[in-house]
DNA sequence: TCCTGACTTTTTTAACAAAACTATCAAAAA
DNA sequence: TTTTTGATAGTTTTGTTAAAAAAGTCAGGA
């Protein structure tokens, strides 16, 4: 039985890799259930045997790239020696994770509307993970002493996340493309600690 | 001639007053020439006379929102007492156009692409335009030695501008609508007020 | 229990006709 | 000469349908 399912949970790994890469290069629609299948030479059905459906594939890949995310966020965000550092670990990991699977998410571009149910909830929950992990962070120094009391860190916390997802959609609208191009990440990467940097001030001040 | 001028001008201005109301209220897909002309009891023929196309009418209308909008920044930016005073009067001007206008933008909703370039011609001269006069203010108040000399204003600005629209695409992603809903704009704006707030005690300290 | 080839169902694409709308123009009205 | 219009030409959107491609199912074999 236990060597049944890990055998199983081998394959249902080897299959996330290879989906992962797929979907990688080539975006969820362009990428076929008979491609991955092929990929692995395997018979498409055994796809389906696996996972209920293309979606939930791609699902449980995004699962997979968010958990490693966060454990990264997480592994480090307990024990930094001051806010800057760990807001700035956060938008450098932020980074990195959006660079690497930078056409993996071609999915939300070009289905920018309608995406099924369990991708927000994904999206959600990474989303309150980083904004609880930070806002301890925030709570953390204000045990320190080093920066003044703040009545609701969750708000702050949630505003600057805001604000760093705005450089990057800004960056977007003067180039006229709804999605930053891979030249741009890196003049987002520097806009965004500068804003860190005036935005940590003005939490000390 | 002069007289037939102006009364050309004075039907110019009728038009685009009734295709104001129009693409605010249906926008710009769901407006037609027949529906603008029939609100102004003249033949379609008649609006090809005064404008060459739709898209040159409907430019028509957001270059006088623009300038109005514009006029308005002005009027106040150069007689502020301080800095936040300053980029509070540009939040909530902003923040009342959006409101106003709300609905005029659904050619941007729904066209999100392939614009005509002269919209992103506007946008841009706006942008620089409240870029100028904000980053101004910055140097105003370095002079007055209310704040400490800054090196690059317009970056600063630039910056600042990109995290307050961020602001705006934040509520959105988690709402999962590409555009903020009326209701939402009030917690919008209050949180760019709050992100306002930090980000000014930053560039003092 | 794991896996496959053959099959069914659903979705996408392409072609094309009908409808709606934009845009033009010759000629009337002012 | 300037302003206006009805009629109409041209273009885009919408709706329809058939073929192709991909998703998804299943009976049966190892």
């Amino acid at each position: 039985m236990a060597a049944a399912n890990d055998q199983q949970d081998i394959k249902r790994e080897k299959i996330l890799e290879a989906s992962h890469q797929r979907f990688l290069h080539y975006g969820y629609s362009k990428t076929t259930m008979n491609e991955i299948a092929g990929d692995l030479s395997m018979s498409k059905a055994l796809l389906y045997y696996y996972f209920p459906d293309k979606s939930q594939l791609y699902i449980a890949v995004m699962r997979k790239l968010a958990a490693d995310y966060l454990k990264t966020l997480e592994s480090r965000l307990d024990s930094f020696t001051n806010l800057k550092e760990a807001f700035t670990f956060q938008v450098n990991t932020h980074h990195e994770f959006i660079v690497n699977n930078y056409n993996f998410f071609d999915f939300f571009r070009l289905n920018e509307q309608n995406l099924p149910e369990t991708i927000w909830q994904i999206v959600g929950e990474v989303h309150s993970a980083e904004l609880n992990l930070l806002s301890n962070a925030i709570k953390i120094e204000v045990d320190k002493g080093a920066i003044k009391p703040v009545n609701n860190p969750e708000e702050i916390v949630d505003v600057l996340m805001d604000a760093l997802h705005g450089i990057r959609v800004g960056a977007i609208s003067q180039k006229k493309t709804n999605f930053p191009r891979k030249e741009h990440l890196e003049e987002i990467h520097t806009k965004k600690l500068l804003l860190l940097d005036i935005f940590i001030k003005g939490l000390m001040a």
